[in-house]
RNA sequence: CGGGGUGUGGCGCAGCUUGGUAGCGCGUCCGCUUUGGGAGCGGAAGGCCGUGGGUUCGAAUCCCGCCACCCCGACCA
C-alpha cells in the first residue's frame, strides 16, 4: 500500500495541545493520529487507525493461535442482562445508561461477562463441549469520574476481552496459562517493556490474578518488584509477611504522659522530643491506629476494625481492602466515633481494645516485641514503652501500610523496588460468580450437572497504543515498533526537480509490489526541513530520502530509532529495504 | 465530591489590573522567490472574546449567576 502525503488526511501540529500532559497524548495529537471530541472520547485519524488496527491484529493472531474464537457482542445492552448479576446497581455511576423511546433501560457495555456466559449457556450443555475460549475486540464504555491522559484513560476505549469456560479448577488453570502465554507473545510483539505482577481481582471476585503493566513513569499503577527473587506485585496486592520478633525484656514499663493537643503524629513527635526521653523520637517510633468499617457482602451491619501501622506510614486502603477481600473498607467518620466512646479519636492505643470488644490487627511491620509510643485511649494522653506481646496482642497481622522502596520482599526478605506502570492486560481466574448467577451447568460424564468455572482476560487495545507511544518516543516524535507502525517505510522526496519525484514514485511502486507499505511524502513545494520534521514526528521506523544524492544515483536510508544513515544506489534500495525489514 | 486553574479565528497564546470599535505566532488561501532541517517578501480570508444577566454613553476588560474543559485528590479497571 502506498499512502501519498499530498492526499493523506493528515495535519501535523507544531505546538503541543494545551490539554495534554503526558508524552503519548501530546505526540498522538501533534502527529495527527487522534483528535479529541469530548472528555475521554477520541477520534482516530487514518494514521492512528492503522496503528490501532495493527495492535488489534497482533492480539487477534495470538488469540486465534491458541484456539480462542472471536465473537462480537453489541455495545448497546438491555438492562435485564445486568440485573441478574446485580451489576446494574453495583456499577453505580460507572456505566452509561440510557432509555429507548419506550422508556426501557439500556446501558453501554463496560465489559461483557454476562453476555459471554449467556451465549455459551445458550449453546452448550455437555462436558464434551468444554473447554471453550471466546473473545471479542469491542468498544467499551465507562463513565469514568475523571478521564485523563488522552487515550490512556478514556470513557470510550477499545478492549479485547476473553473468557474461558471449564469443567473444573485444573481446566481453568490450563486456560489461564494459555492466556498468559498468549499475552506474553502479544506484548513481546508489540515491543512493550512490561512486567507481570500479582494483582487483586477487584470487584469481579475470583482468585489467581495477574496484571501486565507497561513500565513508564506516567503509569497510574504502582508495583513492587524484588531485587533478588522474581516476586512482583501491584502495591495494592503486596502480601503481608511477618517480621522477625524482637526481644523486649529490657523495655521499661508502660508509662502514660500528658500530651494535650497532639491528635496528629507530627504534633506528638514534636512534644515527645521536648519531653527529652534520652533519645530523639521520630514518627517511626509511634504506632498509628486507624479505625475502619468493614462491609461484608450481604451483611447489613458493618464490622469495626482497628489497624495499627508505624506512624511514619499511611494506611493504604486499597491494600487493606485486598487483604480483607471480599469485604469493602469504609472510613470511620465523626458520627461513628460518637457511637463508640471507647475509641478516642487522635489518642487511640491498642491497650485494652480486645477487652473493649474490638478487633485489632497490625501491619507486619509491627513485629512482636516491638515497643511504641501510642495513644493512651484518653483525650490528651499518650503512652510510651507500649510493647507488642506485653501490653497488647493483636488479633492478627494484615498488610495495610503503604509499601515503600526498600521494604522486605514477602517471599524472600530482600529489598523491594517500586515502579510505575500502565495496566495493559489483566488475567484472572474468575471462578463461578457468573455461572452461579445464571445457573450455568453442563452435564458431566456421570450424567450429573457440573457448575462451569470461568476465567476472565482483558487487554486494553487503544490503551496499548498509548502505552507504546509512552515508551517509544524521543524528543523529535514517535518511534513505532515495526509490528504496529502505520507504514513500513516513510519515503521522502525532496527538491523541486521532477526527476526526484519520478524516481521516488518508481521506488514506491517497487516497494509496494514487494509487499512493503509506504508512506510517500510526495508534497511539492514543501521544504525539506518540514518533511524531515514530519517524518520524525510520525515515527515510521525507516525513513528513505530521495533528494540531492540522486545526482550520484544514491538514496539515503535512515533508522528512526537509532539515527543511523546509509547511502545506497537507487536501484538497490528496494532490496536493501526488504533486507532491513526482515 | 473536595482543591487549583482555564475559557479570545483551525492550533498555541497576548490583551483584562487602569472599560473606548480585537492582536501576535503557527496553520489556511493568492502571487513571486526559495528547496537537505519546521523558508523569504507582498497580499487575503477567518473571531456574536464560553453563556445569561447587571453596571456604563460605551464591556473581552468591572459585578453576579450558570456552563464547559484541564490538572491534583477521592472514586474506578
Amino acid at each position: 500500500m502506498i499512502s501519498r502525503m499530498s492526499t493523506l488526511f493528515l495535519r501535523t501540529l507544531r505546538d503541543d495541545p494545551a490539554d495534554a500532559e503526558v508524552p503519548s497524548h501530546k505526540l498522538l495529537v501533534r502527529a495527527g493520529y487522534v483528535r479529541r471530541v469530548g472528555p475521554g472520547i477520541y477520534s482516530w485519524l487514518p494514521l492512528g487507525k492503522r496503528v490501532l488496527d495493527n495492535v488489534a491484529r497482533v492480539v487477534k493472531e495470538e488469540m486465534d493461535r491458541f484456539g480462542a474464537q472471536e465473537v462480537q457482542f453489541p455495545a448497546l445492552l438491555p438492562r435485564e442482562y445486568y440485573e441478574a448479576t446485580g451489576r446494574w446497581t453495583e456499577y453505580g455511576d460507572g456505566i452509561f445508561r440510557l432509555k429507548d423511546r419506550k422508556g426501557a433501560d439500556y446501558l453501554l457495555g463496560p465489559t461483557h461477562e454476562e453476555m459471554f456466559t449467556l451465549m455459551v449457556k445458550g449453546e452448550y450443555s455437555s462436558y464434551k463441549d468444554l473447554p471453550v475460549n471466546l473473545y471479542q475486540i469491542q468498544t467499551k464504555y465507562r463513565d469514568e469520574a475523571r478521564p485523563r491522559a488522552g487515550i490512556l484513560r478514556g470513557r470510550e476505549f477499545l478492549m479485547k476481552d476473553s473468557y474461558s469456560f471449564d469443567l473444573d479448577d485444573e481446566g481453568l488453570k490450563r486456560s489461564y496459562e494459555l492466556h498468559r502465554e498468549a499475552y506474553v507473545r502479544i506484548f513481546d510483539r508489540l515491543g512493550l517493556d512490561y512486567r507481570i505482577v500479582s494483582a487483586m481481582s477487584g470487584s469481579m471476585g475470583g482468585s489467581a490474578s495477574e496484571e501486565f503493566l507497561a513500565a513508564t513513569p506516567t503509569g497510574e499503577d504502582t508495583f513492587v518488584s524484588c531485587t533478588d527473587c522474581d516476586y512482583a506485585a501491584n502495591t495494592e496486592a503486596v502480601e503481608g509477611r511477618a517480621g522477625v520478633a524482637l526481644d523486649a525484656s529490657d523495655e521499661p514499663a508502660l508509662k502514660v504522659y500528658d500530651t494535650p493537643d497532639t491528635p496528629t503524629i507530627d504534633s506528638l513527635v514534636e512534644l515527645f522530643n521536648r519531653l527529652d526521653l534520652g533519645r530523639t523520637v521520630t514518627a517511626a517510633d509511634t504506632l498509628k491506629n486507624v479505625v475502619v468499617k468493614l462491609r461484608h457482602p450481604g451483611a447489613k451491619e458493618t464490622e469495626v476494625l482497628v489497624v495499627g501501622v508505624p506512624g511514619d506510614r499511611e494506611v493504604d486502603l486499597k491494600r487493606l481492602e485486598a487483604a480483607v477481600h471480599p469485604a469493602e473498607v469504609e472510613l470511620f467518620e465523626a458520627e461513628d466515633f460518637a457511637k463508640h466512646p471507647a475509641l478516642v479519636r487522635g489518642y487511640l492505643g491498642p491497650q485494652g481494645l480486645a477487652e473493649a470488644g474490638y478487633t485489632y490487627k497490625v501491619d507486619p511491620l509491627v513485629v512482636p516485641g516491638s515497643s511504641w509510643i501510642t495513644g493512651a485511649n484518653e483525650n490528651g494522653k499518650h503512652a510510651a514503652h507500649v510493647v507488642y506481646g506485653r501490653d497488647f496482642t493483636p488479633d492478627a497481622a494484615v498488610g495495610a501500610a503503604e509499601v515503600r522502596s526498600g521494604d522486605p520482599c514477602p517471599r524472600c526478605g530482600h529489598a523491594l523496588t517500586i515502579g510505575r506502570g500502565i495496566e495493559i492486560g489483566h488475567i484472572f481466574q474468575l471462578g463461578r460468580k457468573f455461572t452461579n448467577a445464571f445457573e450455568f451447568d453442563v452435564l458431566g460424564p456421570d450424567g450429573k450437572p457440573v457448575r462451569v468455572t470461568m476465567g476472565s482476560y482483558g487487554i486494553g487495545v487503544s490503551r496499548a497504543v498509548a502505552a507504546i507511544a509512552e515508551q517509544k518516543h524521543d524528543e523529535l516524535g514517535l518511534v513505532w515498533p515495526r509490528e504496529v507502525a502505520p507504514a513500513d517505510v516513510h519515503l521522502v522526496a525532496t527538491g523541486k526537480d521532477d526527476s526526484v519525484f519520478e524516481a521516488a514514485a518508481t521506488l514506491a511502486v517497487e516497494l509496494d509490489h514487494a509487499g512493503v507499505s509506504v508512506l510517500f511524502d510526495d508534497r511539492r513545494g514543501v521544504s525539506p526541513g518540514v518533511k524531515f520534521k514530519d517524518a520524525e514526528l510520525i515515527g515510521v521506523p525507516t525513513i528513505v530520502v530521495v533528494g540531492k544524492g540522486l545526482a550520484e544515483g544514491l538514496v539515503e536510508l535512515r533508522d528512526r530509532a537509532g539515527g543511523e544513515r546509509e547511502n545506497v544506489p537507487l536501484e538497490q534500495a528496494a532490496a536493501r529495504l526488504r533486507e532491513l525489514l526482515g
